[in-house]
DNA sequence: TTGTATGCGTTATCAG
DNA sequence: CTGATAACGCATACAA
């Protein structure tokens, strides 16, 4: 039989309130009698049964957080691990409990939603993906439920969010490919209408504007997904250009993985290639592949701060925070000015 | 205000206990009273409150997962990943939840742990790796506390446990190499008291044994742990031996992954490697490395399986099940006989 | 077949 | 400062 805080009160000769207040801290009690209870507890071992406290306290300690379809994808891997890492982190700190879901398809996910909700399992949500015209986030806002979103969404109004400066890291990156020597610069990107992809592009191009470089719009192209397939093809159309490419920035490691392929295959050396994202396929690649790392723990991290926050009362000076990008530099920013 | 099961009794003109009779499908139930509360139900889009549902039922329908500290390292997201996955796929179907936590260190696992178990925050708890004298293991035994272990335990009786048939897939992997016609085969792993060190070698042993090829002591290495680093160097020394090397089976993927670094630099073509656990990384090498596929995913489906049928009452046939592995066979295989 | 009363383990309110 | 009691939302034994 599971100990209550009934017997840790016989045990104490004192009532079962009485060890309640113990236990939660309040003040004005006799010192004496917070020794008894506390000797009692210790002795019995007790523990309070989180669930009759969440009952009346209606709070759960809890947060759910639904994995998108995305994430069968093993190359995603590392992102949603790291950020449920980071979740995990600040969640811990504050006595928090998480609660995850892999969802199959977007029907799913949506009731799941609604199920942590609806069935006040959870306190919180987290959403990892931000979609235009959401059904979940609307439902959410609806019935004024507190979620936290990691990655920009469409609307900003009234919602939680993390995520990194997407331009300014690409401008960062564009800066120091442009700083190499680099005069024709080629932009890959897949999912053009992203706001990561826009916003990536547009630190590109105003890099390449204020560094005194026009963007060529021959050498901007995009792709329907994020795959070295693509990335390979992209490489293709591109060289058929005939143009003399210094650099290929692209929006996505898998993209600059299937351009290495290409440019391997035909040993052009002498060119310039970044990704993003820093997935741990990027250092393997020869030659190893320069990166931006999102820093995906420290989204989750922070996002967790400001659910958590929300939850608690306690005012976030914003509603989004940025989490700055660490560029990794690595052997394909080699590049060697030609006289 | 959140609608309770009172509200739809007052709606529906029943008491709240028929409500509750109806939600959990009990029989003896005017057909017109069950259609009468459903539509109640409907119109006010009530759903049960879950906590106090576990109050009076006393069960959580939530299970817990601890990741241990091997998961910060990012190879290892993989196997956790898929793991997870499989966990979930399975408890969706059952309607449990599931809360994990990465632990830093072992003290806080345990603490974890104990926390989950003792607040009865979970009805069952997962571990996600098998240690000799463990004390998390040794707690959860003692306290009766329902467990299943991914990873053969040291003493498996009373314990629920997943893992794959090591020997057998190191037996058949050795059997195809030998079956190339590879007879100078070595052997390279790391961490030799672990027991799937010790089952994987076994499988080697005894494949060649039956397949009349003696193991050659010279040819089988330990090292302190799988990195590439640690391969590389193995690799190194196995070839300072001077004997004529045609395959190198190895424990793990990242060993193997040094062991074709080194292959490659020395330009070592005609030599057979294998890895183990068919990491994402395997099919991005080159040659692309021959690898196990241990299916963490089904790993995590199975290890639910049976901690919820044990919980429920069902009785699982065996307190484990093994998942075979799959041989990823790709072109680090090749090999030609020479005469 | 359905309603009433009680309890799950805790906290909050209100007396004392 | 502490004790008794009600309430959180639901399920069940018992009564009708």
């Amino acid at each position: 039989m599971k100990i209550t805080i009934k017997d840790v009160a016989i045990e104490a000769k004192v009532a079962p309130s009485t060890v309640s207040r113990v236990i939660n801290g309040k003040d004005q009690l006799a010192e004496e009698t917070k020794e008894k209870v506390l000797r009692a507890i210790e002795k019995l071992d007790y523990r309070p049964n989180a669930i009759a406290r969440s009952l009346v306290n209606k709070k759960r300690n809890m947060l759910g957080v639904v994995m998108p379809n995305e994430a069968q994808d093993f190359l995603s891997h590392h992102f949603f691990l790291e950020a449920m890492k980071g979740m995990s982190a600040f969640a811990q700190e504050k006595k928090y409990y998480i609660t995850y879901a892999f969802s199959k398809d977007e029907i799913s996910e949506e009731r799941y939603v609604r199920e942590l909700c609806d069935s006040s399992m959870v306190d919180g949500i987290f959403l990892l993906r931000a979609k235009d015209e959401d059904k979940v986030i609307e439902y959410l806002k609806k019935i004024s439920f507190p979620f936290v979103i990691i990655g920009r969404p469409q609307n900003t109004e009234d919602v939680l969010w993390v995520d990194n400066d997407n331009f300014k890291a690409t401008y960062n990156l564009t800066e120091k490919v442009i700083n190499k020597g680099a005069k024709k610069i080629a932009f890959l990107g897949a999912r053009p209408h992203w706001n990561v992809t826009k916003d990536r592009f547009n630190g590109f191009k105003i890099s390449c504007d204020i560094n005194g470089l026009s963007v060529d719009e021959n050498l901007v192209l995009y792709g329907e997904d994020f795959s070295e397939e693509i990335g390979y093809e992209l490489t293709e159309k591109l060289l058929a250009k005939k143009i003399n490419i210094q650099a290929i920035i692209t929006t996505d490691d898998l993209l600059a993985i299937g351009v290495l392929k290409k440019l391997k295959e035909l040993c052009m050396k002498n060119i310039i290639v970044t990704g993003f994202n820093n997935i741990p396929l990027a250092p393997y690649q020869s030659p190893s592949l320069t990166s931006v790392d999102i820093r995906a723990r420290d989204l989750g991290y922070v996002a967790t701060e400001l659910l958590i926050n929300s939850l608690e009362g306690i005012d976030n000076i914003n509603n989004h925070k940025i989490i700055d990008c660490r560029l990794i530099e690595r052997n394909s920013l080699d590049f060697e000015v030609k006289k």
